[in-house]
DNA sequence: CTGTTAGCGCGTTCAA
DNA sequence: TTGAACGCGCTAACAG
């Protein structure tokens, strides 16, 4: 590797000057002569020097890595997420690590621990299904590395975090089933330790109180994120005494579960029940247009809780102070989910 | 950043004893008393020292850095694959930069350069839809950096490669047609460009005539990857004058918008056409259990081809002859596809 | 087996 | 405005 490159040296040598002054006119030092800097910046070119960044970071005791954590990186949402990451932090030079925790609160615990002894300079961060505490990011608090949550928070105020609406996007999306003449609202909900699922919750309830409909404890099915989930919530769904025509359903994957047995079992969709959920590229597939959905912007996200990351990073001896930051969601209405239109 | 970090220094100091020893025994030199080694190593770890990577990589002129390069992070393929490229890579004490070229050719170039300047290890690749020559590269053979294909390759033999077996899943997926008394075949064929789409393309046709199919010209649809060219070209097909009864789709973002429209017009899968065509989470989840699909292994294909890159790098001086690493896909069958049975 | 010495390439003192 | 010198933390060469 690194053969035959070119250092400030060798344009110092050639300009016979010292490689300090070179660095300086690199760095666009005010503390050099225009003619000189001129001079330098073009034999640079000349030659295609490139910088050093090993040489420089370490010289400087910077990484400029930013390591981030997600659940699991082919799930849409958080691929598109990373996809901002990953540009946002590449513009600004920092490199990125990307880990996932599986689902798994110990999975977790370990990468924070890697990415310290990787000296990132920062942490995004999208916490576990199971993360119920946080003493596992004390780490990162004692050396002073700045981290950012976005989309999966913790209940913490003292951080930063950038979200989505939940609250706003439940609402109207149990508003959008009750303009339906939806009367009877199920809500499949996700793992209440997770911020975002409670507020989702909380949205789906306040709805229901603003039109005077009553909430009705048996019709919220709480359960974990997988495919299967949504199955067995409709099943249970299905055993109660009386019909349900809306459901809100907190979260993709649980809503492409409850759409492929709701379908198996010949319910249709939106006429018999109608459905809003949280989106994805799959969901999208599976049920367009049969449903309308949130969309969730990924890329948004990602640039906005890194550009948030990369100025405490930078501003770090200003003590930054903490910030929330929401980005909007939409409703996307499909034509055929307004049954009575 | 790097505060109060403990360095070899400071536990040299410690034992009274040189740093360069204490290098020695960090890396596991045989040339270490054991007596000495198992002291180090326990100040080391009482100490909490860990490696500054920086430093290290420095005086090695190394960067343990990866490129890789992908038309689409959010594309569920690539996503699979970039989850065991950053997994295989990070054993390996590798870092991966994450690069898309949004199945541009002049992003694509940029991306290159920008590796380059980046002084990365090693390249994985998987080129866009637009590449049609391969110069861009030589700045990487001739820097002697080493790169693998994975996936989307190209037509050149002196390369690595990583790939799936696209032409026997290809040739399968249309026997399992036949199988099923599909007598008129469609194939809808991705950019010919792009050897994997040619060699979908040649299955396809070794198929039919191994089976006696006379192949039609008119049979083949060629697009580009979009939803929309799906729909194209089942519009295309509709106006044939006569009825087609199977469907090889080369790609499944072409399939999902095939499918829907299908759907929108009401023709039925697979009663009225069978389609098998590549799989990902979305489609499946279109049309399960209406369809065929044929499994295409992400996660295998990334380990695989981080395993290759980095053993190229680790090699490099015994000149690593190029290798092509075939993973096998598997051909899923829907029961309700099966229309005799 | 261990210590000495000398950088990797860069950025930042301190002088001049 | 520029140069000389040093050191970031680590490893490799050469002695001993």
């Amino acid at each position: 590797m690194d053969n035959n490159q070119v250092t400030i040296h060798d344009i110092a040598a050639i300009l016979k000057i010292d490689s300090s002054t070179v660095s300086r006119a690199l760095n666009n030092s005010p503390r050099v002569a225009k003619k000189t800097k001129d001079k330098i910046l073009k034999k640079a070119a000349e030659l295609g020097y490139q910088r050093n960044h090993l040489a420089s970071n370490l010289r400087k005791s910077k990484n400029f890595t930013l390591g981030v954590i997600v659940p699991r990186i082919s799930r849409h949402f958080f691929s598109t997420a990373i996809a901002g990451i990953e540009e946002t932090a590449f513009k600004a030079g920092y490199t990125v690590i990307i880990c996932q925790s599986l689902e798994s609160f110990e999975r977790e615990k370990s990468i924070v621990e890697t990415l310290l002894a990787n000296r990132v300079d920062g942490v995004l961060i999208s916490i576990s299904m199971e993360t119920k505490n946080y003493d596992h990011l004390l780490g990162l608090k004692q050396r002073n590395i700045p981290y950012v949550f976005f989309d999966r928070h913790c209940n913490i105020n003292e951080n930063s975090n950038v979200l989505i609406d939940d609250f706003d996007a439940a609402f109207n999306a149990t508003q959008h089933l009750i303009d339906q003449k939806s009367t009877t609202i199920a809500h499949f909900a996700g793992p209440q330790n997770l911020e975002i699922y409670k507020n989702r919750f909380k949205g789906y309830k306040s709805a229901l109180e603003k039109n005077n409909i009553v909430f009705k404890e048996e019709l919220v099915f709480t359960s974990s994120l997988m495919e299967n989930d949504g199955k067995l919530n409709v099943q249970k769904m299905m055993n109660l005494s009386y019909k349900i025509d809306g459901l809100f359903c907190a979260n993709d994957v649980i809503a492409i579960g409850a759409i492929k047995y709701l379908k198996e079992i010949n319910i249709k969709i939106p006429e018999d029940i109608a459905i809003v959920g949280f989106s994805n590229e799959s969901i999208s597939s599976v049920i367009e247009p049969a449903l309308s959905t949130i969309n969730q912007p990924g890329l948004e996200i990602g640039v906005a809780a890194t550009e948030l990351l990369i100025a405490k990073i930078t501003n770090e001896g200003e003590k930054l102070k903490n910030e929330t930051i929401i980005i909007k969601t939409s409703l996307i209405e499909r034509k055929s989910s307004l049954r009575n239109s």
